[in-house]
DNA sequence: TAACTGACTGACTGGTCAGTCATAAAATAC
DNA sequence: GTATTTTATGACTGACCAGTCAGTCAGTTA
């Protein structure tokens, strides 16, 4: 994607030997964004208010984000980044169908246990932009490719082994997907009543036990 | 568009003795509020934008709503209101559960395929809303509490007469819950892979079959 | 020690927009 | 017909904030 980030622009041919800054200096930055963004939401949060959980100015963000624009999605890259290796990192080794997609969805609920609450409010402000930003949209819909493109090879396995029956790969893909981004948001609407890892893993029961043979 | 204010003006003239005009034009801001909001989300748009929508002036909006947050959140009543009474409206007859669940879905799908898809974005950006208003979370919390309530019975129900197993019934319909607001949901990702109708259908032909005795 | 450089600063500017209000027109009452 | 009330208008204002830029400073380098 495009990377918006001037710093490079600094960068000579032969670098002296001087720490390059730039890229703690990003990383800062957008940690601090983050933050402000979960608390305040896109719009009410000011670049000061970024600078400052920084300790940096406000024209130093502009030293290494061209716009606010430029830092929400330079944002949005390193969420989804993140997000994406963590699905690829699932082992696929030989167990049966059912216990690896057990493990995937365990591997993924734990990431919310843990750093996604904190990243949650921003999540769901950026869906808010999806249906009028088309990087947005980009980004959401490479999340769900991946997913199911990581899952339904596990399905088909489960199904050619006879441990499943034959039901549509991709519907069932979808359907534990949704299981999964429905109890999040669920939750989201109400967290008294819903228990994240609780209701996650009972219906994943429920669906599994609908897809044996 | 431009027609409505024409009519509207000669409906005026037309005046029936005691026309209570306030309904009317609330109705009518709220509508137009809904739209706008859908294409350029609360921040940006602004009022003058909704006054326009609506055939009328910024200052007829501050008549009827105190400011634009009064607007938002009389958009918000509106919209979860018409919703719980989609809700209730579902039939309670006496069939089988799994064909009450199926109506109860359908319903709910419908009202998507309908109504929803104007206001999806709206929602979306109410939800951004929910973690830094207390007025929106009650709305979701209601929503889903009422959901809850009205499914558990039917669930129960079936268990009762042996048509399915003994699932925890909360559980249950959290799961079935979680499946259409997360089939929703990956749609919003991504509109080309999912289909919300045929997909809300065959997972919960998937959930049903893990309930069944 | 003087010149240079890269990193950083924060006061300032220009544009935007929510909300106000003086004014007016239409509807109704008298 | 005139008075009163209800409804509507849109120019105006003040707050707010993204983005700019002239200037500071701590290290180099020569």
């Amino acid at each position: 994607m495009t990377d918006q980030s001037v710093s490079y622009l600094h960068r000579k041919l032969a670098m002296p030997p001087k720490p390059d800054v730039s890229e703690k200096r990003t990383a800062q930055i957008l940690e601090a964004a983050r933050e402000v963004f979960a608390r305040k939401g896109f719009h009410k949060a000011r670049m000061e208010d970024i600078a400052a959980r920084a300790n940096l100015s406000k024209g130093t963000l502009y030293l290494y984000f061209k716009n606010k624009d430029a830092l929400i999605t330079a944002l949005l890259d390193r969420l989804f980044q993140s997000e994406m290796s963590d699905l690829r990192a699932i082992q696929q080794e030989d167990a049966p169908a059912a216990e690896r997609l057990w493990r995937f969805m365990e591997t993924i609920t734990a990431d919310v246990q843990g750093s996604w609450m904190g990243i949650l409010p921003v999540v769901y402000e950026f869906l808010a932009l999806i249906f009028r930003n088309p990087l947005v949209q980009k980004a959401f819909r490479q999340y769900l490719r991946t997913y199911i493109a990581l899952s339904i090879p596990i399905i088909e396995d489960g199904i050619a082994r006879g441990e499943f029956r034959p039901v549509d790969p991709q519907e069932a893909a979808l359907a534990l997907g949704a299981l999964f981004e429905g109890t999040l948001l669920l939750w989201v609407y109400d967290p008294e009543t819903v228990d994240v890892e609780r209701h996650i893993r009972s219906g994943f029961q429920i669906l599994l036990e609908g897809m044996r043979a």
